[in-house]
RNA sequence: GCGGGUGUAGCUCAAUUGGUUAGAGCGCCGGAUUGUGAUUCCGGAGGUUGCGGAUUCAAGUUCCGUCACUCGCCCCA
């Protein structure tokens, strides 16, 4: 082996991997497009200051995990760690708060400078949605249906699970936010170290921690769905209304929480069993303060975003390279045609492989090889006679047709 | 950032208690086969044993460091 390495955390898609890799973004953006949603791309970099502001200067995200550089003009720019902030950031900087709703949908690379794992990659990808404008849950309703009809799409959906939880409003979530600090410093000496620390930084985070000894503690917190407004346990209650009535199945989960402030009223995220401790596929929630906490105007959001590394993992069928017609001549004349009759194949939209050396033999290996549908051979005969021999390579079943035919005859093998 | 496991050919793996020139299968290239993709037969290429250091007469094998992968923690998609 070379000493040659890609960067840690990064990787190939090779073309196997690839069509897996544009399989999970092309359901993605399809199931998004029957709800509405239209594809845009913001910068893969922003100023730094757009992630710093969104993110809170607490969560992991932005004390450990951002690729931060300076460019030759002197600008702290970062490169994004998800997407949210930039569509909110477009938003803001293109005007379009005069157009909500907005419906859209994005693809691509994201950043986290963390230790790779299975499915935690330094460079990985996401699709995602976000529904801009809209306070009623039924925006909620419709980004779940979204992803749960992509995940569906991507025959996922039967092992996937859905959690559920309500973070309120700010009154709910200022009023249990209090009451929970104030059990778990009761409890402050048995927590462990890490939550400890979660109680200063972030106390709902305390809720999901691994920790054994912390679960039996947390047993007996108190609920968040106990002080939630009458607005916030209303706005619950409809969420979950809609979901039943799209026959959606999810499990409420107390515990599930957002690291960052803005988030509130809905959040979800979809696991999928089959793979291990990075197991979320879908995560996403309400996040009514972001745009404002930007400095746009008061905009109520919802979205998620979706690993495509993870779906790619969670995709049981097998997806193989289409298959090409090869073009196979014998001798200098044919050559020269051949390279005529694959360029009007092509023209016409067929998928030709054209070899650039070898004899009659290592062509038809070759054509074998790429898995070709149909071989054309052109040999001096046939191209005297103005037609080519097609071998179905299947049945193995050959007949001559007229040049002319050439497209008629190869038509199934589109 | 923390802890455990693993690194031998493109891939999957061998290589007695440290002992000569690190092997095999698959794959790849060429030939048997200048008008046919299977199979078969013959030949060939491909390795700084992840990298660096230490111990030793001798290291793929032992030790230390490092890098990468992997499983988990943290956190998240």
């Amino acid at each position: 082996m070379s000493g040659l390495q890609p960067v840690r955390g990064t990787h190939d898609l090779l073309p196997e991997d690839m069509r897996r890799h544009r399989h999970v973004m092309e359901t993605a953006r399809r199931a998004a497009l029957c709800f509405g949603y239209q594809e845009v791309a913001t910068p893969i970099f922003e100023f730094t200051e757009v992630f710093k502001r969104t993110l809170g200067d607490t969560s992991d995200v932005v004390t450990k995990e951002m690729y931060t550089f300076t460019d030759k003009g002197g600008e702290t720019v970062t490169l994004r760690p998800e997407n949210t902030a930039g569509v909110a950031r477009a938003l803001i900087s293109e005007g379009l708060t005069q157009h909500l709703p907005l419906k859209y949908f994005y693809a691509g690379p994201m950043f986290r400078y963390e230790r790779p794992q299975k499915g935690r990659l330094r460079q990985f990808h996401q699709t995602g949605i976000e529904l801009l404008g809209v306070k009623e849950p039924g925006g909620d309703i419709e980004v779940i249906a979204t992803g749960v009809e992509f995940l569906r799409r991507l025959g996922a959906w039967d092992r996937c699970e859905l959690e559920l939880n309500t973070l309120g409003d700010t009154a709910s979530r200022q009023a249990y936010r209090k009451v929970l600090v104030e059990y778990l410093n009761s409890f402050r000496d048995r927590l462990s170290k890490d939550s400890q620390e979660r109680l200063e930084k972030n106390p709902m985070r305390v809720l999901d921690s691994k920790d054994e000894g912390d679960q039996k503690i947390v047993a007996n917190a108190p609920l968040s769905s106990e002080y939630l407004t009458d607005e916030a346990r209303d706005f619950f209650a409809a969420v979950r209304e809609g979901l039943d009535l799209l026959g959606i199945s999810y499990t409420i989960n107390q515990r599930l929480v957002r690291g960052l402030d803005y988030y509130c009223h809905t959040c979800f995220e979809i696991t999928c069993a089959d793979l291990g401790a990075q197991k979320t596929v879908l995560g996403g929630g309400r996040y009514d303060g972001l745009v404002s906490l930007m400095g746009g105007p008061e905009t109520p959001g919802v979205g998620w975003a979706s690993g495509v590394e993870r779906c790619a993992m969670v995709l049981q069928q097998e997806l193989p390279a289409p298959r090409p017609i090869a073009i196979v001549p014998m001798g200098a004349a044919a050559e020269r045609r051949a390279l005529q009759i694959a360029d009007e194949l092509r023209r016409q939209d067929f998928l030709v492989d054209l070899g650039f050396t070898g004899n009659m033999g290592k062509r038809m290996k070759r054509a074998n090889k790429v898995s070709a549908i149909a071989a054309v051979i052109l040999g001096d005969d046939e191209l005297a006679r103005g037609e080519a021999a097609v071998k179905l390579l299947d049945s193995g079943e050959q007949k001559n047709v007229p040049l002319g035919d050439l497209a008629a005859t190869l038509a199934p093998c589109r």
